[in-house]
DNA sequence: TTTTAAAAGCATCTTAGTTGCATTTATTTT
DNA sequence: AAAATAAATGCAACTAAGATGCTTTTAAAA
């Protein structure tokens, strides 16, 4: 998207365009993982205050911009919402998935979230369901190293 | 269970039978719902470290005689294993649920995981779905707190 | 251009979780 | 029963995510 593109997106919400909000939505929304806070924060370098990141995030997950999953250390990661998403709901019930090789958190976009019925007496709100294992990059490269030390050992 | 219960449990799982531990099995299998590792903390006051409190959560998820769920702000939450947990294999893939309101973390043993299907190239380990709403405790309580206020409104 | 509410920046704090090392203790061996 | 030992506890110090309060800056409106 351009920066005119998120500029608009920053006046739709009623947002003030500022630096550290054109950084971050610059960062996540050219990224096809989500990203952590420490991540942000790492890139952003000196260039926005840690605090102001907490939030800009925190505004932006409210207004439905960009959604929070926790990876399996507990920690935020953030990816950009789908366009469905706004200030008075989240339509981000797809599975996520975390890899435990290389720690990146997938959006699995197309993969919904199956229907669970409660038992009696809980009622439901948002759910959340997120994969371990090891994505597809990870495991092509464990393929690959596999086929290497096979060819040296015959 | 019996002192001697948790005791043979110990045991079998090659682990000494220390005060910290015992304190930690008697309180987790009391408790219906999960415990998160500062209430767990609280509970047991001066009597155990802070530090052998993590170490023997610990120990004890590693040897699969309790599981871990992370609950909506990341925090670790502890309920006892099922009898077909081991060292070498958790069997806890039961939703979870985490009330907002009173923050308790329920095991819905008897609600599996539904099986998914990963994108090409995905390898799935463990998953973990967490339900986020208002639990039967919860959502009695609003109910009783609505007709009351209903009546004297009348 | 002036005004102002919102946002950024900065200092400080809180708390979950970790690490290293010295001391204690449950269990094994003699 | 006493000694030996590996395992576990306790303590101090540290790390890092996240929050809070207050001041200064700035985008946008008047
Ligand atoms: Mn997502
Ligand atoms: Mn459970
Ligand atoms: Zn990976
Ligand atoms: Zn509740």
């Amino acid at each position: 998207m351009s920066i005119t593109g998120f500029e608009d997106m920053l006046e739709r919400h009623d947002l003030k365009k500022t630096r550290p909000r054109l950084s971050v939505l610059n960062i996540l929304s050219k990224r096809q993982a989500a990203t952590s806070q420490p991540d942000l924060e790492e890139v952003l370098g000196n260039e926005v205050d840690r605090v102001t990141l907490y939030r800009v995030l925190k505004t932006f997950e409210e207004k439905g911009i960009i959604h929070k999953i926790l990876d399996v250390n507990g920690t935020a990661n953030y990816a950009m919402c789908g366009p469905a998403c706004s200030e008075h709901s989240h339509y981000d019930e797809h599975v996520h998935f975390n890899c435990t090789v290389c720690f990146r958190v997938y959006c699995l976009d197309h993969l919904a979230i199956p229907k669970l019925s409660m038992p009696h007496g809980f009622e439901a709100g948002t759910v959340n369901l997120i994969v371990y294992g090891i994505c597809g990059d990870c495991s092509k490269k464990a393929a690959a190293y596999k086929a290497a030390e096979d060819k040296v050992s015959s």
